[in-house]
DNA sequence: CTGTTAGCGCATTCAG
DNA sequence: CTGAATGCGCTAACAG
C-alpha cells in the first residue's frame, strides 16, 4: 500500500531571506535580477538557497509578474510522426529558455481542440503553439483575446490569427500532382488519411490532374497496416494501377510492403511517393519518394517568434512560409 | 511586422461575481463546487460567465488551493518512437479528469534530467511521471521531499522513489537470450542503443548465453539508418553471424533493410529480432519477431496512479511489474 | 445556502 | 543598493 506522504512543507523565498537575514524582496532580487544586488549579498542568498532547499515557486511568481513561462503546445496526437521533430525543437528550444511546454492533444476531433484551448487559456500561457490553422470561430476569438502570442503552423493563410510557420498543403498536392503528370503515368491512385490537410492535399493534387482518380480514405493517423490495406481496396477497384500517391511516409511503407507481397515489383509496376520524409524514408528498400517539409524548423522558428513577443519584441515576419520540396528517390525511379 | 497586442483585461471572477450579483466565493463555488449553490444562483453566475467571457485563472486557485492540476512527464525525447504510447495514453487520461502535462525532454543526459527535474518541481505540478528510474540522488531526494505523488516507469526496481509502472530489462534480455538458445543459433550477434535500458538488456542477453557476443553500440535514440549502420560493421567484425537481437524494431528493421540488399536472406540466412512492438513491425515483410510491451497501459495505469493520490486515495499496489512477451514471427521462423 | 476574512508566495510599485 | 507595503486571482476556513 501507498499512503499520501504529508512533508513538511516546502521552503519559500521568506525561509531563505530569514536565512540570509535579507529582506524577502532582496532574496528575490538576488536570484532573479543579480545585477540590483551586491556581490556579497547575492552569495549569502545563494547559500541560505543551499541550506533550505528552496525551490522557487512559479505559480506565485506568475500570479504577479503576468509571466508564468508556460507555453501550450496543441496536437491531434502524438502518435502522428509527422509531428514529432516540431515538437521536439519547439520544447527543446523553449526550455533552454526557462519556459515549458503544456502539451495537450485534440484527436482531429474540433469540439475536442475548442476545450482544450479553453483549458490552455485558464493556465494562463505565455504563448500558445497550434499545429494547424483554427478553424473554430469562437476558439479563434478566445484566443485573440487572450492577447498571447499565437503561432498556428504546418499550415497556410494570409490571416492567421497571429502568426504563422508553415506552408501550403494546396501548393504540395499540385507539385505531386505535376511530379506524376511529368512522368507520364496514366493510372493514378491516391491512398490518404482523412484529417483536413490530407484531404487539401488530395484535393489539389486531383484537381491539378485534371480528374478523379481512385481514391482510398483511412481514419487518421494512417499507419503501415493502414497502407496496407489501402492498396488492397486500391488494386480492388483500380486494377491497372501503375502510381500511388499516400498521404504519409508510413502508409507509403505499406503499401510498398503489401505491392511486393503480392509479387507487384516497385517502382517498375507501381510507383510510389509519400508525404513528410520519416526518418526511415531515406533508409527503406526502395527508398520512398516523398515530401520533405521542415518540421523541426517549424518548431524551432516558433518558438524564437513566441518568446521575441513574450520579451516584446516586434516580429519582422510573423507569417513564415517555409515551402517543401519533392524528394525524388527510389520507389519512383523506373 | 507583428507587434504585441494590448487586450482589455481578461475577466476576473470578481467580474462574474458582480455581474451576476452575487459575492465572489459564491461565483467560485457556483463554478467549482455546484453542489453547495442553489440552483438560481448557478443560473445566474452561469449567465454571467457568458456575459463576461470569463475564464478562470487556474495558476491563481492553484496557488491557494495547493493544487495546480499540473502534471509534469519526463521523457528522453519524443523522437523515441518507444515512448508514444505512453505519453499518448498518459496525457489522455490526464486530459479527461481536467490535468495537463507539462512535457519535459531529458535527452538521455542526467545532468539535463536533474535540472528538469529541478525546473518542474518550481511549477508545483500535483505529480510527476519519469520515464525509467531516477538514479541521481539529489534529484531523488528532491522529488521525496516535494510530496508529491511521482511515478517511475519503463524500468523495475523494488524500492521506487513513490510508485512504479514497469518491467525487468534484465528479465527481456535473459528471456531473448532464452529464445536465441532455444533455436539453437550459434553465431549471434547484437546491435543496440547505448541508452541505460538497452545496456540493462545487453548485458542479461550475454551473461545469460553465457558469453560474449559481437556487440555494436549505437547512440540512442537508435533508428533505421543507425541499424543498417550497425549490420554493416557487424559484419566486419563478425562475417559468419546468423542471428542478431537489436534493441529496438526501427533498428531491426534497418538491419533487415541492410541484409536484403547486400543479399542475405532474412530469415533464413539471418534471424532478427527487436525490442518493443512498434505498429509497423507487424506489418512488414518479413513481419518483425519482437517483444511486447504495454506501453500504453503504463500511461494509463500512471495517470490513474497519480491522480487517485492526488484524491488522497491509498494506493494499493504502488509497484507494478507489467512484464512483456516474446512475440514471434517470421524475421526468425526458418 | 451565502458571505466575510485571510492569505497562498511572490514581484511590482514606491520609498529610502 | 536595500526595504515596506500592496495585491495578483482565487479558495479554505469560518461564520452567519
Amino acid at each position: 500500500m501507498s499512503a499520501p506522504r504529508h512533508p513538511s512543507k516546502p521552503a519559500t523565498l521568506h525561509d531563505v531571506a530569514r536565512e540570509a537575514g535579507v529582506s524577502l524582496i532582496t532574496a528575490s532580487r538576488a536570484l532573479s535580477k543579480p545585477s540590483l544586488v551586491s556581490d556579497q549579498t547575492i552569495a549569502r542568498v545563494k547559500q541560505a538557497v543551499e541550506a533550505t532547499g528552496y525551490l522557487p515557486n512559479l505559480l506565485a511568481g506568475g500570479l504577479k509578474s503576468r509571466r508564468s513561462r508556460l507555453i501550450a503546445g496543441i496536437l491531434p496526437a502524438l502518435s502522428v510522426a509527422q509531428f514529432l521533430p516540431t515538437f521536439q525543437s519547439l520544447t527543446s528550444a523553449l526550455e533552454t529558455e526557462g519556459y515549458q511546454l503544456i502539451l495537450g492533444q485534440s484527436s482531429y476531433d474540433p469540439a475536442r481542440e475548442e476545450r482544450l484551448i479553453n483549458a490552455m487559456i485558464s493556465r494562463r500561457p505565455d504563448g500558445l503553439f497550434m499545429t494547424g490553422l483554427v478553424h473554430n470561430e469562437s476558439a479563434r476569438q478566445r484566443l485573440a483575446a487572450a492577447g498571447i502570442p499565437v503561432v498556428e503552423s504546418w499550415d497556410f493563410t494570409d490571416r492567421p490569427i497571429d502568426m504563422l510557420v508553415g506552408f501550403s498543403h494546396v501548393k504540395v498536392g499540385a507539385a505531386i500532382a505535376g511530379f506524376f503528370l511529368s512522368k507520364g503515368w496514366k493510372h493514378i491512385g491516391v491512398a490518404t488519411g482523412d484529417d483536413h490537410r490530407a484531404r487539401l492535399r488530395c484535393e489539389a493534387f486531383q484537381s491539378t490532374l485534371g480528374r478523379e482518380v481512385p481514391t482510398v480514405w483511412v481514419p487518421a493517423p494512417s499507419g503501415v497496416a493502414r497502407g496496407r490495406e489501402a492498396l488492397r481496396r486500391l488494386l480492388a477497384i483500380a486494377p491497372g494501377l501503375d502510381a500511388v500517391y499516400c498521404s504519409s511516409d508510413q502508409m507509403a511503407q505499406g503499401v510498398i510492403v503489401e505491392a511486393q507481397q503480392q509479387g507487384i515489383r516497385v517502382p517498375e509496376q507501381l510507383a510510389v511517393c509519400g508525404f513528410g520524409d520519416a526518418e526511415h524514408a531515406a533508409h527503406l528498400s526502395p527508398s520512398i519518394t516523398t515530401v520533405g517539409v521542415e518540421g523541426a524548423r517549424i518548431g524551432e522558428l516558433a518558438a524564437q517568434m513566441i518568446m521575441d513577443r513574450c520579451e516584446g519584441k516586434q516580429i519582422d515576419r510573423p507569417v513564415v512560409d517555409l515551402g517543401f520540396r519533392i524528394i525524388e528517390r527510389d520507389s519512383t525511379r523506373r
